[in-house]
RNA sequence: GGGGAAUUAGCUCAGUUGGGAGAGCGCUGGCUUUGCAAGCCAGAGGUCACCGGUUCGAGCCCGGUAUUCUCCA
């Protein structure tokens, strides 16, 4: 067994055997928080206990938690791979209390698993309390427990302040004060030890000294004048940084030598055949290694790389490695290749990776090829900067075209730099800062997200109970008036919040002197939010009666297209392949929405198995049952779960068919029909891409499918009754009819041609000599510009030597006129079409222009049209005279 | 969420102050060559993303929408 996985199951155990619930890494994606891009710290899926919002069936937990951060005050992304222990993923290893052991357990266990379990020398380890401030007093308590159940000595536990040992969530809310444990990595490691004078500190900044674990005793509540009060329960909360207790466990000196990373770096070595190094020969190596665990996390748990949020940063990352691949030659994509080495190491910690080991796979090459045609169109780009430069005798790229390179086409700024200085040439940063500074400038000032009002509702739970029931009556647990919003909380509740891709329910909340219509319903918590406009009467209060009703028939339609969801899967398992599974999905009332991994366009062959498949199981008229067992139990028996969801200790399971065997099976807290019959139909509206390597496909069911189905009907009634075509194939009438058309355009060109020609030498017959040219002009009744541009074209080309005009009132109040000037005359005469006929249209009122050889142009006044034909000749013979 | 760009033939793209929709590759047919690579000739293939506006006239100008790329947050 792995070094790395020995550790986990060390730290797992431990607390396993002191009563706590082993609890399996949340997402990367944070369910429920739309304040937090990636998850960053091991408490994130608790926040919701220190809230007090949310509860648990157990009082201590114990877990290891995948963590991405790329940006922050303790994180900055330039900093990944030039030292020695930062990272964008990292793993957290953490022991919780809620409500239950305090100081002495948490320390004493810390000590024990440290010194007993893992064998670290206690002779390295220094201890951290809080020094108090007006609030809070110093923690004594704590260095008192460490003095006396760790046997740490006196000098080794010292006092620091609010920074290092006050724990904050946020400006308000829970917090407390921590104490931590710290490691001496030894002389060597100081950064500072060729300063004179240094001494190296806990929490100094000489690297010596590092954080092993901190372990936070929550206490307190902030408010927003920035006052302490005490929670109804005190809680613990721990976390160790895994990385850096493998680096100490093995005794190396950079997290990258640990045994997490030293099988990618080899792997890497032998692509790219460049030796890794500690020193900055190595930073390829270590930011490749570093941001493969990321992207390979973040897509397992369903992040794609996208132009904004998430997956924007998903995209900068898997560039920022692009990039520094190339620096030890490799231009090709390369980062999809450590993809497998990573399952070997990180696969039995995070099942998800191998599961979805494709996909990943698949995109990040997919990424990696779209990164180099964006560098291979900002090569050009930078190309043709250059020579127009060259041309100018320039040395200087502006600060607006390295701008735009970069803002407008990706084109990363150092790699113009370092083409620029290959070619000797520099670019004008002043500027390009500024344009820099005026972007963020354009992007801020925008609100965030809404913050929850927290106060109000603290502690509050409400029951769903609307799986069997459309309407409840219950009582009012809070009200609050939001402008025109007005935001109800009752004691039970029929009413679905948005959850797992079905949208809420609407309906009605009555009570004795007001009714709520209620249009939208979120769930915070254990809360559930009706949302919706007062429509009668006045507020309730709080503990009044209510009726809830939902909206059966909307009710209904939802459930008709869950459960065809769930078919819907299990029959893309069935015809793709049985690794297909859910990317996101949506169920409305009107249509259901499913997206999933696949890397190709479904044929429509394809699409109609699989809504045969889907339409087989509806007819087969399977029962649908739900049950609630354990998720461990459930996950044992193959039932299906989608990434980016949590799900709880207890798990609902819906089950489509017969316990031996089922159609399907799947986690989910939906709403659903009994039997799959009542569903009636299903049909597929459209299939299309989302991103690479996910597709969608768009559905209806029951009576909108049905409605579908006779609009698709009346559609072809119309085009047989235009067709002509009752009782026979339409298609082939159709065909037919467009051969038809084909070949009459054809004959009709032909003809149209001849008849050009015809006009053109009846024209030049009557065309009058001058000055060594002729002039033919007519006024035609009923010819459009596109045949009198035909037969002009027939004009030049019998003769070189003519100048023609020929007009045509094209509609009541429009007329159109023609010049054409034969070549010959344009290069002796430097006669242009588009000057005669401007000259032309201004005698019937009008204006127009064109090329030499052919112009047009168009009048108001159709009824002037004579005018210009009579005076054309006498607009030729002055223009060649100012010539 | 806020900027900057792109969208033209199956693919890659060109298209000048607004005035006949083009090239290369690919495809089909013919010719040439011992064969291959290729060459020559001919042909098919277009809602210039969509909707509206300005104009005598819009691929081009203006406004909106969609999709994609890209930067910032």
């Amino acid at each position: 067994m792995s070094k790395s996985i020995k550790l986990r199951n060390q730290f797992i155990d431990y607390f396993r055997a002191r009563g706590h619930t082993h609890v399996h890494s949340a997402p990367v994606i944070p369910f429920e928080d739309p304040t937090l891009l990636f998850i960053n710290a091991g408490m994130n899926q608790f926040k919701d206990v220190f809230l007090e919002q949310g509860s648990r069936p157990y009082t201590r937990a114990v877990d290891y938690q995948k963590c991405i951060r790329v940006s922050g005050k303790h994180n900055d992304l330039e900093e990944v791979g030039r030292s020695p222990n930062h990272h964008t993923f990292f793993e957290m290893l953490g022991n919780w209390s809620f409500g239950d052991y305090y100081k002495k357990e948490s320390i004493e266990w810390a000590w024990d698993l440290l010194v007993n379990v893992l064998k670290i020398d206690p002779k390295r380890l220094y201890a951290t309390v809080y020094k108090g401030d007006n609030q809070v007093t110093p923690d004594d308590e704590a260095r008192n427990i460490w003095l006396e159940l760790t046997g740490i000595k006196d000098d080794r536990v010292s006092y620091h302040d609010a920074k290092d040992n006050f724990w904050e969530m946020g400006e308000v809310g829970p917090c407390g004060p921590c104490t931590e444990i710290h490691y001496d990595l030894g002389a060597k490691a100081c950064q500072k030890r060729h300063v004179d004078g240094h001494i190296c500190k806990v929490n100094g900044d000489c690297g010596r000294i590092v954080e092993l674990w901190n372990l936070v005793f929550i206490q307190y509540r902030r408010d927003a004048s920035g006052k302490l009060h005490n929670l109804p329960r005190k809680h613990v909360d721990t976390g160790a940084g895994f990385e850096r207790l493998l680096r100490v466990i093995e005794g190396v000196d950079s997290n990258y030598e640990t045994s997490l990373f030293t099988p990618l770096i080899s792997e890497l070595e032998v692509i790219s055949g460049v030796k890794y190094s500690s020193g900055d020969v190595g930073i390829p190596h270590r930011v490749a290694v570093d941001h493969v665990r990321t992207l390979s996390i973040a897509l397992a748990d369903g992040v794609l790389p996208s132009n904004d949020g998430r997956g924007y940063v998903m995209r900068r990352i898997l560039r920022r490695a692009a990039r520094y691949g190339r620096e030890i030659g490799l231009e090709n994509p390369y980062l999809y290749k450590l993809v497998e080495p990573l399952i070997e190491i990180m696969g039995s910690a995070y099942p998800e990776l191998a599961e979805r080991k494709d996909h990943i796979i698949g995109v990040i090459k997919s990424e990696e090829e779209s990164f180099s045609r964006t560098l291979g169109r900002g090569l050009v780009l930078f190309g043709g900067i250059t020579d127009k430069l060259h041309k100018e005798k320039g040395a200087v790229i502006s600060g607006d075209d390295a701008f735009k390179l970069y803002d407008t086409y990706g084109f990363p700024l150092d790699l113009t730099e370092l083409m620029a200085r290959e070619r000797n040439l520099t670019i004008d940063n002043e500027r390009f800062n500024k344009l820099m500074e005026e972007q963020r400038f354009r992007a801020r000032g925008e609100e965030k997200f809404a913050a929850i009002d927290d106060e109000m509702t603290v502690g509050l739970k409400s029951e769903f109970e609307g799986y069997n029931n459309d309407s409840i009556k219950t009582k009012v647990a809070s009200v609050k008036q939001n402008n025109d919003r007005l935001e109800l909380i009752l004691e039970k509740t029929p009413f679905y919040a948005e959850a797992g891709g079905q949208i809420a329910d609407h309906g009605r909340i009555q009570w004795e002197n007001g009714a709520l219509n209620v249009e939208n319903v979120v769930s915070v918590g254990d809360r559930i939010i009706h949302v919706g406009q007062l429509v009668e009467g006045v507020l309730p209060k709080i503990d009044a009666e209510v009726i809830a009703i939902i909206d059966q028939n909307r009710r209904l339609a939802i459930k008709y297209n869950h459960t065809s969801t769930h078919l819907l899967h299990t029959a893309l398992r069935k015809h793709l392949s049985k690794n297909t599974s859910q990317m996101g999905s949506l169920v409305a009332p009107d249509r259901l929405r499913f997206d999933f991994n696949h890397t190709e366009k479904l044929s429509s062959d394809m699409l109609f198995n699989i809504e045969d498949t889907v339409n087989e199981a509806i007819r087969h008229n399977y029962k649908v049952s739900t049950n609630e067992m354990e998720y461990k139990e459930a996950i044992k028996s193959g039932v299906i779960a989608l990434f980016g969801e949590k799900y709880g200790e207890e798990v609902r399971v819906v089950q489509i068919g017969s316990d031996d065997e089922p159609y399907s099976r799947e986690l989910c807290g939906g709403t659903h029909v009994d039997s799959t019959g009542q569903i009636g139909l299903f049909r597929i509206i459209s299939e299309s891409a989302v991103s690479a390597g996910v597709r969608r496909i768009e559905a209806v069911t029951g009576e909108y499918a049905l409605k579908l189905t006779q609009n698709e009907k009346r559609k072809l009634n119309q085009i047989e009754d235009l067709l002509g075509s009752h009782g026979s194939d339409p298609v082939e009438k159709l065909s037919k009819t467009l051969e038809e058309k084909h070949s009459v355009e054809k004959e009709n060109e032909r003809l149209l041609m001849g008849w050009a020609k015809g006009v053109a030498v009846e024209m030049l017959s009557e065309a009058n000599e001058m000055n060594n040219l002729r002039v033919a002009s007519r006024l035609f009744t009923d010819v459009s510009v596109d045949r009198m541009k035909m037969i002009g074209d027939q004009i030049r080309i019998a003769d070189s030597r003519v100048v023609a005009l020929l007009a045509a009132p094209v509609s009541k109040g429009a007329g159109q006129l023609c010049c054409v000037v034969g070549d010959s005359l344009i290069v002796e005469k430097k006669l242009k079409a588009g000057d005669l006929v401007s000259k032309a249209a201004r005698l019937a009122g009008g204006g127009g222009g064109g090329r030499p050889h052919m112009a047009t142009a168009g009048t108001k006044s159709p009824e002037k049209l004579s005018i210009a034909v009579d005076g054309f000749e006498e607009i030729v013979k002055k223009t060649l005279e100012v010539e």
